[in-house]
DNA sequence: TTTCAACGTGTAATCATTATAATATGAATA
DNA sequence: TATTCATATTATAATGATTACACGTTGAAA
């Protein structure tokens, strides 16, 4: 077992599903996937290589962003700048806002309900991406600050 | 009449304002947000350094960053993160959206009714900013595209 | 086996932003 | 008026994420 944490995926499920995403596979794009997959943290450029940097000694980081830009061309990875300086990205696609804490740094996905959203000046724009970003405290680092 | 189009706003009048909200003015300071008033295009900071450096020689792009985090600091901007790249700003306030158009890579504002918004996940969460970044291709780019 | 395009890698370049240090400013005070 | 002191402005250098480039590797098709 080489990669314990895969969510029950191999690496060949990885591969086929990879293939049938446009996105030829590789070693390192497979294990740069299955990552993203294991750790849906909004992981930014440099903890995706990190991570990966031990077990494949070889990788560089030019990898990782070509990868991501594959990626992202395939539609399989959303990228969150949410970061003022660094670029985040996500595996999961459907429609969820993004909450970052001043406090922690974590950023939280929420749910979001945009079906009853309606604009009547962007009924004419063709709509591609939604990004919503909220920032401030979350409930975590605002109940340690109460206390005294 | 130095600054023709000021919006009918006098040098003293954007003096007062600033000082009145916690800014200690300045001729840049007063220039730079006189600047983002005129144009309220979320102008990056090399837009607003390079329209003002023929105006005042001795600007420096220092300058307009250090004034730009001033006026964030006092809540007179907020910074617009829609470009992967580069920051922009915007001093209007108000609860709105931003649309980038991919193809001519205008950035739109465009009214937004958050009051409907609720989530049960950020009840507990304290709301400091909203950021709603759309994407996709802008009336007039489509309507170009169309003709054959 | 040869070929050829695509992929991966390391290094160098780019560019927005920040840090630093020196100078200028301007108000308060003596 | 002269002095002081904090703050603002400036120029330069440093940082750090991202991209460009050149070269070596791979892997499938012929």
């Amino acid at each position: 077992m080489q990669n314990p944490n895969t969510q029950g995926k191999s690496m060949e499920e990885l591969n086929l599903f990879l293939q049938e995403h446009g996105v030829k596979p590789s070693y390192q794009r497979t294990r740069i996937y299955e990552y993203l997959l294991n750790h849906m943290t909004h992981p930014t450029v440099d903890e995706i290589y990190q991570a990966l940097a031990d077990q494949i000694p070889t990788l560089s980081k030019t990898t990782v962003y070509n990868t991501l830009k594959a990626f992202m061309d395939a539609q399989l990875v959303r990228m969150v700048n949410i970061e003022e300086h660094e670029a985040r990205f996500d595996v999961d696609l459907s429609t969820h806002g993004h909450f970052k804490c001043e406090k922690c740094g974590h950023i939280y996905d929420f749910e979001l309900d945009m079906s009853e959203f309606k604009s009547d000046f962007l009924k004419t724009f063709l709509i591609k991406e939604k990004n919503i970003h909220f920032q401030g405290v979350c409930s975590k680092c605002l109940s340690a600050s109460d206390q005294h």
